[in-house]
DNA sequence: TTGCTCCTCACGTCACGTGAGGTGGC
DNA sequence: TTGCTCCTCACGTCACGTGAGGTGGC
C-alpha cells in the first residue's frame, strides 16, 4: 500500500492528478483511511492507470476513457469509437495544416511588403438566406440602378420589408468590364412571392471567403484583388458567384463617397491536396 | 450606430462573443449609453473586428491578438511572432499525426485480435536520475543475485538509502540468452561515491516507451514482445539500453511469484518521416 | 400593453495547477 | 519538536455558451 506521494513517483503522475482522478471516479485509491482521509494505492492499480493513460494518449477525454474502461465495450463499439476519433484527428490535422498555410502566407507577405495587409480576409460559414431579387445584364458596374428600382417597386407593392443589408451577385463567373450578368438581392422573410421581374428564392449557405472594404466604390477593385490573391495563396477555389454587400451607402448613391462600407464574399471550397 | 444585436448579425459573431470582447477590452463599442448600458457599434469597427478574426484564425490567443493590434508592432516583431506560431503549429501537426498513427495501430490490432491489448504502452518523459550501480556479465537473466549483493554491501558500508525502486539495465543492445552485459542500479541521493565495483553516476533523462508487467519473471517475455511490437508499429526507434524496474518483488526472490510487478522502459526517439 | 431586445450576474466547460490554511506520522 | 506528507477548500485557466432574473424601447 502506497500513500499518494509514493504512488505518484511510481506512476509519474502528479499528486494533483491522482487526486483529480479520484474525484471524478476514474481511479479510486484501493483504500482511504476514514480517520485521516489519506489515500492508499496498490501496485495492481498501475494496470488500470496505464490503460487510462494509453486511451488519453489516443485523444479520448477522461469521460470517454471512463466509459471505455467501465462499461465492457464490445469490439464493435470499440472500433466505432476509434474510427470516430480517427476522423476527428484527421480533420484536426487538416485544420492545423490550413492554418499553417495561412501563417506562411502572412510571413511571405510581410517579407514582401513589410507590413500587415490592408485587407483582412476571414473564412465564414453562412446559413441559407431567403432573398427577393431581380436579374439583368448591365452595361457597366455602376449602372445597376434600374434593377434596384424594379426590385424596390415590387417589394413595396407586396408590402415586404428588408430583412438585412442588400447585395448584388455577379453571375458571369469571370471578370467583365461590360455587359455584366447581375442579380440584385434583398433578404426577406419567406412570405413574399415571385412576380414579374422579381424572383424569390433561397440562396444556399456554405463556406465563404470574406473581406470588408471601407471607402468609395471606385476603389473596390483593391479589395477584390486582395481577396482573390488570398484565395489563390491559401489553397481555396471559387465555386460560385460572389456577393457584394452594401453595409453602408447613402441617398443619393455616390460612387466616390468615402464613408461607404461594402463586404465582399466569394463562395469557396478547399482545393484537394 | 448599431445596437449589439444588429451588429452581431452584420459581423456574424454572437452577441455573447461581442460582449466578451468588450469585457476583455478587445473591441469596445463605439458608444455605451450610460443610462441603460446599451452597447452601440459603428460599421468602422468591422475593420478592427476582421483584423481580430484573421489573427485568431492564425491561431493566436485573444490576448496575443490584442497585443498585436494595440502595440504598434514592428515588422520584425510581427515576423518573430508568426514564426513562433509556425513552429507551434508544425509541432501540433506532428503530434496529431503521431496520435493518428497510434489510433490506427489500435484499430488494426482490434481487427486482428478482437480485443484490447494485454499491455498498455505509454510514452513518458523522465528526468535524469542519480544511481549507484554494479556492472557485470551474467550467464543467464535470473543469475544476477551476486551483482545485487555487491551493490547492497557497498551501499550499506557508505550508509546510503534507496531513493526509489531498483532496476536492471541490459547493455548488449540486442537480445542474448547467455553472457549478458548487465548493470544493476539503485536510485540514490547524490552524496555517495564510487568505490570498488560500485559506480555512482547520473542516468540521463529523456523519452521512454513504458509498460508494466503484472506477474512472474518467467512471463516477462510477453511484455517485452508487446512493447517492442508497439515501438516498431508506432514509428519509434530504440536509442539505448532498456531498464527493468522492480516495483514489487519479495524476499526470497522467486522467479515464479505471480504477485510481482515489473516496469519495462526503452529509451526511444521518433523515426524521422 | 405586448414582444422583442438589451442588461448584468453566476455558473459551466476540461484537466488539472496553484496557493492557503491546517493536520497526521515518524 | 521539527520536517515532511497529507488533507480540503477555493480559485484560475480559455473563449465563450447557457440560463436566471430583470429592464428599456417601440
Amino acid at each position: 500500500m502506497f500513500p499518494i506521494g509514493k504512488f505518484s513517483r511510481i506512476s509519474r503522475l502528479s499528486v494533483k492528478t491522482l487526486r483529480y482522478y479520484d474525484q471524478i471516479g476514474l481511479l479510486k485509491p484501493a483504500r482511504v483511511d476514514p480517520a485521516t482521509g489519506y489515500r492508499y494505492y496498490e501496485l495492481d492499480q498501475l494496470a488500470r492507470l496505464n490503460r487510462i493513460l494509453a486511451l488519453k494518449d489516443l485523444g479520448l477525454t477522461l469521460e470517454q476513457t471512463a466509459v471505455m474502461l467501465d462499461r465492457g465495450l464490445t469490439a464493435e463499439q470499440l472500433r466505432a469509437m476509434l474510427r470516430r476519433k480517427r476522423a476527428e484527428l484527421t480533420q484536426a490535422v487538416h485544420q492545423t495544416e490550413d492554418r499553417l498555410a495561412r501563417v506562411d502566407a502572412r510571413l511571405k507577405q510581410i517579407d514582401l511588403e513589410g507590413k500587415m495587409p490592408d485587407y483582412e480576409i476571414v473564412i465564414k460559414e453562412l446559413p441559407p438566406l431567403n432573398v427577393a431579387s431581380v436579374r439583368g445584364i448591365i452595361p457597366t458596374y455602376p449602372q445597376q440602378g434600374h434593377l434596384w428600382d424594379a426590385l424596390e417597386k415590387e417589394m413595396k407593392k407586396q408590402g415586404v420589408w428588408y430583412g438585412g443589408p442588400c447585395f448584388t451577385r455577379y453571375l458571369d463567373g469571370e471578370y467583365r468590364d461590360h455587359d455584366i450578368d447581375t442579380n440584385v438581392c434583398a433578404p426577406v422573410a419567406i412570405r413574399c412571392i415571385s412576380n414579374g421581374p422579381m424572383k424569390v428564392y433561397e440562396l444556399p449557405g456554405g463556406t465563404l471567403a470574406v473581406t470588408v472594404h471601407h471607402g468609395p466604390f471606385t476603389t473596390l477593385g483593391s479589395a477584390y484583388g486582395a481577396l482573390l490573391k488570398w484565395i489563390e495563396e491559401n489553397g481555396y477555389r471559387i465555386i460560385g458567384p460572389e456577393r457584394e454587400i452594401y453595409l453602408k451607402t447613402g441617398v443619393p448613391l455616390r460612387q466616390d463617397d468615402t464613408s461607404y462600407v461594402t463586404e465582399i464574399q466569394f463562395p469557396v471550397t478547399r482545393k484537394p491536396d
